[in-house]
DNA sequence: TCAAAAGTGTTATCCTTACACCCATGT
DNA sequence: ACATGGGTGTAAGGATAACACTTTTGA
């Protein structure tokens, strides 16, 4: 007997269009029913340790045949191995092993549909409602998470400070970039579906129909693909600030409205038009091509390119983010 | 037969004595001489997929059986899985399959010596000895690194461009953080004595003995541990920018000058003396304790303390690093 | 002509960098 | 007294944040 072990690999795939930071999502299989899940998930699938040589390339070809989709920019997120908390085992079509997940992050310009059968692009604040500031402080979070972690934290000042800090509570500032912690707090507190689910199968009951979906909570996924997702959100926004991963989300031409809407998506707060287009023009990574796009409604905007040969002075380069509203 | 994988844990511990930035080397037992290995590697152990729940458990676990030293702060670098570079099976105790690495970065305030056999503190400028820009640049970069590498580029000039981007050839800046990257380039351009026997074992030779030590080329380690140890330093040096890791690596008591030591031999640069206070003082993550520790060998310095409850605002708190000499 | 979006100018404030200088201790 | 390291003051330059304002298009 050898080890008991699979390695599944899963993708958060991110794209941006019309203003709105995409995922691409897969709904797999039911082992029983032969229909689509219920519930959506990131592509995904075993790597195989006889044939593929390594998981970026295990991970192009199971995400191109499942999708129908070319990766661009890839890189490893985390690698998540907690018990009670992998792969429900038939998803990823293993014995009795305990399966271990490779996370990665991948970025593309060209969020192209895909002819493939249950895939699909998502906003992703369907299931992270509470992460979009663009439009000021969302309404769920003071309407049904705040209360529900004053519940739960009930005499803890411990859990109330963190409910606190992490969801901006008493005037606390919003921190964009932590949103896997706020996830985990979330699951912790028991109001991520996913938590429900994973402690009745600890406990080898049966599972439950997902609850009704609440809005202010986003919806479930399958596994643990919403904490996966998160921490590709997570890195996402910070790496935002210090390399130049935004262009990897940018057709090859653009304007800097449009770039500046792609960051706002993706960073999920709203952003002061005149800084951001000085603190772009600074860092030296874009260059005009004084051509113009006319089909902006207003006056037209001149066309950008990212330059791939930017200066390399200095050890951060990334864009700036000029807060609008405080 | 079950899916032929095994997951190997590995630990890069830091800590900090001197103003020198060391890190916690065994020495494995040859499976067949019985004795110490001539190279060194980091703590590193499997991860029992039935018994260990966690991933950090079995490192903690392991890494103190092994040493008999505690770890404190711990996380996840990185998950290695290429053919070719796995760990060589015998080290594991596995038979004939893919080794897939989890490593992990660990930092310690307290360096106290093992009683364990084979280990030992190490300064990583053994291993890396082009990283430490402490007393300007290494005369290893020029005198060996340099030519090497330009034979290696022969007509190539993405080569060329590469190496002097990375190395701070022709009047470039340095750039700290790229420390995978450099030993990446140079394990493919087969100045890592790695790349040598890896190659070698791929196509089924015998090891040769090391090649003689390089003083600028730095030791080489056991299986693949100097790239998840290049990892761990690139990863640590960027983190101190921009969360407040410094202290874990500075007793509960320190003097600016020692936490600036500290910073210093992670980052491998000389930094400012009045800005770095000037910059630590700013971040109000630190705390005046109005007593003084007078064995400074000029006036007595003031004792401060790190305030876990720091402030929160802003979504970056870490530590400005002022370079001196340009 | 007006709305909409692009783009420019200006200012106060803060952070960074750099330089010069004083302070307290041990030998 | 003087060497050694600790600590303060100040000023220039750059980045940031917050204003108000002009320009160019389509409807």
């Amino acid at each position: 007997m050898n080890a008991s072990v699979v390695i599944g690999l899963s993708a958060v795939v991110v794209a941006c269009r019309d203003g709105e930071a995409l995922v691409l999502t897969v709904r797999p299989q039911d082992a029983q029913t032969h229909r689509a899940s219920a519930l959506a998930g990131l592509p995904f699938g075993p790597f195989d340790p006889v044939a593929d040589r390594t998981f970026e390339l295990a991970l192009r070809a199971f995400v191109a045949a499942q999708t129908r989709f070319e990766l661009g920019y890839v890189e490893q997120l985390y690698t998540f191995g907690d018990k009670g908390r992998d792969a429900p085992l038939a998803d990823i079509g293993a014995g009795a092993a305990r399966v271990i997940s490779v996370g990665y992050l991948a970025l593309t310009p060209r969020p192209t549909d895909t002819s493939a059968p249950d895939t699909a692009w998502a906003p992703w604040s369907r299931y992270f409602p509470w992460e979009d500031w663009r439009r000021g402080r969302p309404r769920g979070i003071d309407q049904v998470i705040a209360p529900a972690l004053a519940a739960w934290a009930d005499r803890s000042d411990e859990r109330a400070a963190r409910a606190r800090a992490l969801f901006a509570l008493d005037g606390q500032r919003w921190n964009p970039e932590r949103v896997l912690d706020r996830y985990e707090l979330l699951y912790e507190a028991g109001l991520a579906p996913e938590a429900d689910r994973d402690r009745r199968r600890a406990q080898g009951l049966a599972a439950e129909e997902p609850a009704a979906l609440s809005a202010a909570l986003g919806e479930p996924m399958i596994s643990d693909h919403r904490r996966i997702l998160a921490t590709g959100l997570g890195r996402l926004r910070g790496k935002l600030r210090y390399r130049p991963v935004a262009f990897e989300l940018t057709p090859a031409e653009f304007t800097l409205s449009e770039l500046q809407r792609v960051v706002e998506s993706v960073a999920g707060v709203a952003l002061h038009k005149q800084n951001f287009r000085r603190g772009v023009e600074r860092t030296g990574l874009v260059e005009g091509l004084g051509r113009q796009d006319s089909d902006t409604g207003g006056r037209p905007a001149e066309l950008f390119r990212f330059r791939r040969d930017g200066p390399n002075t200095g050890p951060a380069t990334g864009l700036t983010l000029p807060l609008l509203r405080e």
